[in-house]
DNA sequence: ATCAACGAGATTGTTGACAAGATGTTCCGA
DNA sequence: TCGGAACATCTTGTCAACAATCTCGTTGAT
């Protein structure tokens, strides 16, 4: 592969290294992107590299200035709140329209992930409860099939990348939000779309309050 | 003016004159939009065209395919419908906080806007009913200082303007809206953080259900 | 020591030309 | 008349060079 990725591939190859260096804490929150070097680490022209911070700037994951480029955006724990609220109100739209849609074979994964997740936690198997969290969230929205709040859910999660890394290494959180999770699977999987709402507003409003805490606690973001 | 508005300027004002257009009935669904001849019409450069129809494909109010140019995004019922769901979720999430934090001067201009509204019925000035209504989703949308939801509200009604204006022309619409709004205005005026959520809820199910209404009646969208 | 002006280097913004792909038309054979 | 191959035209995608602006370190005066 001596030849760059140009146009179109080239752009989304980078859009999706920069998210990728986020999560894994390769970025840190204000730290400049030069469109040059950015080229030149994945093999791309500077106009790919344009056209991929657009559509970064577009998810709010940078920011960027007029003539002075772009930086990763810094989220606050007030705006982390304001985000989860939203994703609150969507994902409870969400659960309760799966509670009365989904197939048999959805609502069957669902009580496998609920096992599994009680698995995890007994087991401590960290990685895995994330995955299976991170899966269960997806299943409900999927199988709810609403298109348009679950692109909206998507962009909202760009710029909490961050937070969720700081949060789900909280000592004692898997063990705190796994009755949550098992709260949303009995009741989506048990075709009850009042109680599944209400087990997703629990669920996300205990992590408004763990972000709150963690405010004042562990490190603060930088800038 | 000679001479012709080149990057960030043109860009905005290209966008902004597109959903001008796409308001005004002059752009119908599915129209190519050639980025040539928008430059010339404009009176911008094919660069500044080409960032301007990257932001509208962002709000989703146009749909590029690679190497065969954008075109104006066809919006479904069933997809407007999702659309106003996602849009009842948020902005009951809004009125809940609004009715709990309004400053006295919103709490007042929301009254103010109610009996405005009552008079705009009464005197058949949907003109001005229709732009009172925007104003008193936007004052509880701000008066919740919720930028987010805002954000993505902002959003979420960019592709539905075509639906908005066949809403409003049907026949005996503003007496049936009104007093759901006024409904709104109370709960959040009022402090009553449950009433506003249930009176969001009660307006938007009501337009969904002039949506799905309108799908069967009348002249569908074409493409 | 502080501050302002200056300038070199770095970085982003813009342009025009060209390449590559899509669309529509014409013309020929069956 | 219909189907389809060859061609002409239109349109978008890409690039490299140039222009404009910003950043930051240096210098010199108070």
């Amino acid at each position: 592969m001596t030849d760059r990725l140009t146009g179109a591939a080239g752009r989304e190859h980078v859009a999706n290294a920069i998210r990728q260096a986020l999560r894994a804490g390769d970025l840190v929150p204000g730290q400049r992107l030069v469109e040059l070097d950015l080229a030149e680490a994945y093999g791309t022209t500077r106009g790919a590299v344009r056209e991929a911070l657009q559509d970064l700037a577009a998810e709010e994951i940078v920011e960027i200035v007029p003539r002075r480029g772009a930086r990763i955006r810094a989220v606050s724990v007030e705006e982390a709140v304001q985000i989860t609220e939203c994703r609150s109100a969507l994902e409870q739209l969400c659960a309760r329209k799966a509670a009365g849609r989904a197939s048999d074979g959805q609502r069957a994964e669902l009580r496998r992930i609920g096992a599994d997740m009680r698995q995890a936690v007994a087991d401590g198997a960290w990685d895995a409860y994330s995955a299976l969290n991170q899966r269960l969230h997806e299943l409900v929205i999927e199988a709810s099939g609403q298109e348009v709040a679950r692109r909206q859910l998507e962009r909202l999660n760009g710029p909490m990348v961050r937070f969720q890394f700081r949060l789900a290494l909280r000592p004692g959180r898997p063990a705190q939000s796994l009755p949550q999770h098992l709260a949303i699977v009995d009741a989506v999987a048990g075709a009850d779309p009042e109680a599944a709402a209400r087990a997703v507003a629990a669920h996300l409003d205990d992590v408004i309050e763990q972000l709150r805490a963690s405010a004042t606690g562990a490190s603060a973001p930088r800038m």
